[in-house]
DNA sequence: CGTATTTGACCCGCGC
DNA sequence: GCGCGGGTCAAATACG
C-alpha cells in the first residue's frame, strides 16, 4: 500500500520549513521527498500559520507550537528556521535548523526512581527496519519559547544517554490516538547546546487534536515549587527535561517558569487569535489552503 | 482514580 | 556470531 498515505503531518514539517526559502532555491534545498508535499490535494492538514508567535516565548496549557505554526507563506525573512537535505544522504530525511537558537533553560529535578521489575516481558511485534523509517529532523532553539513544539499531543515513553552526547534523547510518541505510530525524538545538539533536535518519525493517522492530550485528562502543568528550585539533578537530567519540555507538546510540566519567560496565554485565548488570523488566512488569496481544509 | 512521567530492563538492528 | 548502542516496554510513582 502507498505508504505515503499517511505522509501529510511530515509533508507539512517539510512544508512549513520550506516556505523559508524562495521556491527556487527551495527546490534546489530539498530532497524529492521534502518537495513532494505539494501533490497532495486530498489533504486534510490544515496549516496553521501563527506569524505572531514566531520567536516569541508564549506559556500555554498545551502545545500549539507547531511548525506548521510557523508563517511558511508570508514573511520569509521571518522564518525562523532553514531546511537542507540530512548529512546522511537519505532521501528520507530532511534537516530543518533554526539558526537564531537561544540559550538552554534550567529544569528542574525530579524524584525518586520508579523502576520495573525484571522478568516478565510480553513478546514485541517485529520492529520495522530503522531505515525504512521516514524521519524529519528539525533544528529548534532549546529555551526561546519553544517554537519547535506542534500542535500534537505527545507522551513521553522513553529517554535514553546517547553515546558522543552529553545530552540524552527523550522518546515521544503520539498520544491522540493510540493507533497513531507517529513519534518523534528530541534532543539538544551536542555542537550547539541551545539547539534542540527533534526528529518526527512516521505519521499520524489522524487530523491535529483540537483537544490536546485527547487521552490523557490532564496535562501536567505543574506548578512552580519552591522545593524544585532547591533539588538539583544531573546535569544531563535536567538537560534532557529542558529539551522535552522545550521541544515538546504537551510536557512543558513541571516549572516552567524557569523555562518560559512571564508570557502567560491561554491556549484557547492563543487558538482564539489564531483562529481570527486563520479566517484571514484562509480567505485571502491562499487558495491553495484553504482547499486544503477538505474536513 | 486516571493519566503522564521516569527509568531500568529488554529487544533488535547493525557494524565488525 | 558477538557486542554495542539505540529504541521500546512497562512497573513504579507523581500529580490533578
Amino acid at each position: 500500500m502507498a505508504d505515503y498515505s499517511n505522509d501529510w503531518d511530515l509533508q507539512a514539517v517539510v512544508r512549513s520549513c520550506g516556505s523559508a526559502f524562495p521556491d527556487s532555491e527551495l527546490a534546489e534545498t530539498l530532497p524529492p521527498v521534502a518537495r513532494r508535499y505539494g501533490a497532495r490535494p486530498e489533504t486534510v492538514n490544515v496549516g496553521r500559520a501563527a506569524p505572531d508567535f514566531v520567536g516569541k516565548p508564549v506559556r500555554a496549557s498545551a502545545s500549539f507550537y507547531d511548525l506548521e505554526y510557523l508563517d511558511l507563506h508570508h514573511d520569509h525573512s521571518r522564518a525562523p528556521f532553514m531546511v537542507t537535505p540530512s548529512t546522511t544522504g537519505n532521501e528520507r530525511e530532511v534537516l530543518i535548523s533554526f539558526p537564531a537558537a537561544s540559550t538552554s533553560g534550567q529544569r528542574l529535578p525530579k524524584k525518586q526512581q520508579p523502576g520495573r521489575k525484571p522478568g516478565v516481558r510480553t513478546p514485541r511485534p517485529k520492529r520495522s527496519k530503522k531505515s525504512q523509517l521516514k524521519k524529519v529532523v528539525c533544528e529548534v532553539p532549546a529555551a526561546d519559547g519553544g517554537v519547535s513544539t506542534d500542535l500534537w499531543a505527545w507522551r513521553k515513553y522513553g529517554q535514553k544517554p546517547i553515546k558522543g552526547s552529553p545530552y540524552p534523547r527523550g522518546y515521544y510518541k503520539c498520544s491522540s490516538l493510540k493507533s497513531c505510530m507517529a513519534r518523534k525524538m528530541v534532543e539538544r545538539s551536542p555542537e550547539k547546546p541551545g539547539l534542540l533536535v527533534v526528529t518526527y518519525i512516521a505519521d499520524h493517522c489522524h487530523a491535529v487534536p483540537t483537544q490536546l492530550n485527547s487521552l490523557a485528562g490532564t496535562t501536567r502543568n505543574k506548578l512552580a515549587s519552591p522545593d524544585h528550585h532547591h533539588q538539583q539533578q544531573a546535569p544531563t537530567s535536567d538537560e534532557a527535561a529542558a529539551a522535552s519540555n522545550s521541544a515538546d507538546t504537551c510536557s512543558m510540566a513541571e516549572d516552567d517558569s524557569e523555562l518560559w519567560p512571564p508570557v502567560d496565554i491561554d491556549l484557547d485565548d492563543l487558538l482564539g487569535s489564531l483562529d481570527d488570523d486563520l479566517d484571514h488566512f484562509f480567505d485571502g488569496d491562499n487558495g491553495v489552503l484553504g482547499r486544503r481544509l477538505s474536513l
